[in-house]
DNA sequence: GCTTGACCTAAACTTAAGTTGAGGTATCAG
DNA sequence: CTGATACCTCAACTTAAGTTTAGGTCAAGC
């Protein structure tokens, strides 16, 4: 008694529908190597509906600002290529727990540089001085001044 | 006794230095609209200090996913462009803050995705069923399996 | 007075991530 | 048999965010 469930195959349009990406994103991800399909008799693609969990990972990863290149090297780019061990697995999940909290990380120094900003008070006058800074200054005498360092 | 700062200028050149932002670039902002100068006799840009902090901001919205565009709305695009408001100032401020608590939920929901992934089985045996599915399955008996839905 | 360095403009080029279009095939419904 | 529909390929186009190139100006130093 098996325990192995055989994959359910979708066509390209189905993959589409249920992800949201267009047919031609799913080709153009499959002409650069992100997913991969079968074709059946009449030529068209096939894909195991797996594949659907793939390119939502793909999806929120570049909404997130990876690069498909990114994607794909921390998908297929593992060390050698005829053996990967869990270890290899292990080590790109590490990697790209990296990356995430690298870029949590920059949120939240974006976060904290704008609050500095608003803060500084030189934000929160008629339209910005930082952006617009030859409205005339010192005008009032007290108020809104610029920043030195 | 005023308490007023006047603008330091600084050339293209070491905005560039101070940013890491090439030169080409700047113009680039500038043509865009994200940044603004003055021009001295010899028709050289002259920047007040000050824009180095926005050029920052500029980055790291950046590599953070926000586009130029993006960030230029957010700078710029402010409900009535004669009168703004310190209210004006602060609803952008929230529509930002909005804006990163989405990227930020968005990397968590990432960092689920793939934890989930891993956990399932289907990626810790030797390269990936979900996007190598073909390989001969089912040959141990036990093992990594297919996720069904 | 000439060269060097920092700057200027405008236009063409580049890369990523697709989209659009033209022309062709296979299956199904009436 | 004839559409309609869903798919196929290949090539050209698009947009964002710059870079590169080519030709020109200006002030400073030797």
């Amino acid at each position: 008694m098996r325990k192995i469930i055989m994959p359910e195959w979708i066509s390209v349009g189905v993959l589409s529908e249920r992800t949201g990406v267009s047919v031609s994103a799913l080709h153009f991800y499959e002409r650069k190597g992100l997913i991969k399909s079968q074709r059946n008799t009449s030529n068209h693609r096939q894909y195991p509906k797996h594949v659907i969990r793939v390119v939502s990972i793909i999806q929120v990863a570049q909404r997130t600002g990876f690069s498909l290149e990114d994607i794909l090297l921390e998908l297929e780019g593992l060390p050698n290529r005829t053996r990967v061990t869990i270890d290899d697995w292990e080590a790109l999940g590490a990697r790209w727990q990296n990356e995430l909290d690298k870029k949590i990380t920059q949120l939240v120094e974006l976060k904290e540089m704008m609050a500095d900003c608003i803060g500084c008070g030189c934000l929160s006058l008629e339209r910005c001085r930082l952006l617009n800074p030859y409205d005339e200054l010192g005008e009032k005498g007290t108020g809104p001044m610029l920043m030195t360092k």
